[in-house]
DNA sequence: ACGATCCTCGTACAGTGTGCGAGTGCATTT
DNA sequence: AAATGCACTCGCACACTGTACGAGGATCGT
């Protein structure tokens, strides 16, 4: 059997006088915040409850369970509009913005997003929404999973390298003189990129990236929406 | 100093009589190919060579810098037309489909994506022909990264999720009826999904995907040049 | 023959996930 | 009151990881 997960199988008895599972995901979202996915381990979060490392696995088969326990979490954080009420293009352009700001929150979630099955409860509300969102659209069938899809596609492909720069520049948040000089030099043989780094180097790189999101979202929307009429 | 990478500090100077460079490079893209990331370790690599797994550092001076160097390899075998030939829309479609089937040749891509900066060579080549593409279809300033961003975002958002399934559905390749059931039961109580899933049980995956892609790339580009027109 | 430089690798250390089995405390049954 | 059983904790051990260090070998210029 090659494919396992929490969500397909009955979970331990809620209700003990023990420590609990949401305690227990809780912890490790707070770590996963604190040090990313590389400073997860489970004798540092058997610590942080003060427990032993191998008292988590009676709550947790393995620390791949963890993480998909920890993945659901925080797409419960996203906030999710009624398509009736705000009009399908609001309420999807309203998720996006959700998505990524979530993804920014917990910069782990994008290195998880390709490695776990998004089946938990709280993933599946959300897909669960989307697809009515597109369906208010007006799309039908399979074109449904298919915008849904290019819509998840777009936020995370823009997001995930936007974590990464966040990651890579460190604590100082904006990319140093020098730095920026050495990028330089690695670029310098490709014309048309030279022009794009030295256009960059003037600009705030958070508003930037801001309008870079909107820009491609706006485009998004517009080419689904070219989908319906035709 | 928090920002390092391969690409910004001098390499060692190469035609010695040791082993070199790409070949350890080109071994451990084997490598992952066969055994995933996590498949990737110095003592593998190193019996792989028939030299000790610390042999390798003096070529290299961390993993990560292997990784980058592998991953920048692999963007060298994407295929980028020429724009003035064949249309920009032509040609950002070739990359666009290139691009996902490299990743699917080689799926630990998708998990270095969020986490290296693209700054290698061949990195850099493909970004600047993609560039020129943006150029020649008629975006000034911002916009030609605004729409390169997209692009990619699309791509690279749309295939990381592939490949997780791919590889969590093990060489199967299909999903078997059994596992359709218990997914089923997971998505139970989130009525829009129970009509995605009937709908994708009677397809073939492997087709769905591909036509799934095609939508949100034309969409992605009519978005985009709906850009251009205002 | 003698360095110097390039290159290899054994050993060691701190860290990882987790299987196993012994131990603790509380609840229920006898 | 005693005994049984269950829910839970955790120390130890194993196989594995990346890589710092330093001792050695090989090859070359002189």
């Amino acid at each position: 059997m090659a494919f396992t997960s929490v969500w397909l199988r009955e979970p331990r008895k809620p209700g003990g006088p023990g420590r609990s599972r949401e305690e227990i995901v809780a912890a490790a979202v707070e770590l996963l915040d604190e040090e990313g996915l590389d400073g997860l381990s489970m004798r540092k979060l058997g610590a942080r409850l003060s427990a032993g490392a191998t008292s988590l696995y009676w709550y947790v088969a393995t620390k791949d369970e963890l993480l998909e326990l920890a993945y659901d979490q925080v797409w419960g954080e996203m906030t999710v509009a009624d398509p009736d009420k705000v009009g399908w293009r609001d309420a999807v352009s309203v998720l996006a913005h959700s998505m990524r700001q979530v993804m920014l929150r917990h910069p782990w979630l994008a290195d998880l997003l390709g490695r776990l099955p998004a089946l938990g409860p709280n993933a599946l509300h959300v897909a669960d929404r989307m697809r009515r969102m597109f369906k208010v659209a007006g799309f039908r069938g399979s074109d449904v999973d298919f915008a849904g899809a290019t819509l998840t596609a777009y936020v995370f492909g823009m997001t995930t390298p936007e974590i990464a720069w966040n990651s890579a520049m460190g604590e100082t948040g904006d990319d140093t003189e020098e730095m920026r000089a050495t990028v330089r030099r690695a670029v310098a043989e490709f014309p048309e990129m030279i022009e794009g780094v030295d256009m960059n180097a003037r600009a705030d790189p958070r508003a930037m990236r801001e309008l870079s999101f909107d820009f491609g979202l706006v485009s998004v929307l517009d080419g689904l929406e070219r989908r319906l009429t035709t």
